[in-house]
DNA sequence: TCCATGACTTCCG
DNA sequence: ACGGAAGCCATGG
């Protein structure tokens, strides 16, 4: 059930990310040895709202720092309503700064 | 076992 | 610079 290794791996490292920061999918393929599957890391967080404990996927966004899972989320724009919660200002599904505010997993 | 899908990434035109 | 296509790995049917 929950110990599938990808998937955990993707939970895991999503929950590692700090309030207020973001990370990207090839960051966390890469930091789960598997660069190559970012699709995969998006693919896990398609389950990361069932799992527990919950992820913060909206905490997760493209290598362009743009909101591309947001249509998984309930809202239309739930997602970027969140991040902004956390004090990351989001504009056209689009994180500000998001370079600034991105956040590595091995680092 | 093979084919199809996907919250990505990179290259080519 | 912009848009489309291919490559990549893991899961499901």
């Amino acid at each position: 059930m929950n110990d599938e290794n990808f998937f955990e791996k993707v939970y895991a490292v999503a929950r590692e990310i700090p309030p207020g920061r973001v990370s990207t999918y090839g960051a966390i393929a890469e930091a789960l040895g598997t660069k190559g599957s970012a699709r995969m890391v998006g693919y896990a967080m398609n389950g990361a709202g069932t799992a527990t404990p919950p992820v913060p996927a909206h905490r997760v966004v493209n290598r362009a720092g743009l909101l591309t899972g947001k249509r998984a989320f309930q809202g239309e724009s739930l997602m970027a309503e969140l991040l902004r919660s956390e004090g990351i200002e989001v504009i056209n599904d689009q994180v500000v700064d998001f370079q600034h505010l991105f956040w590595h997993p091995l680092k």
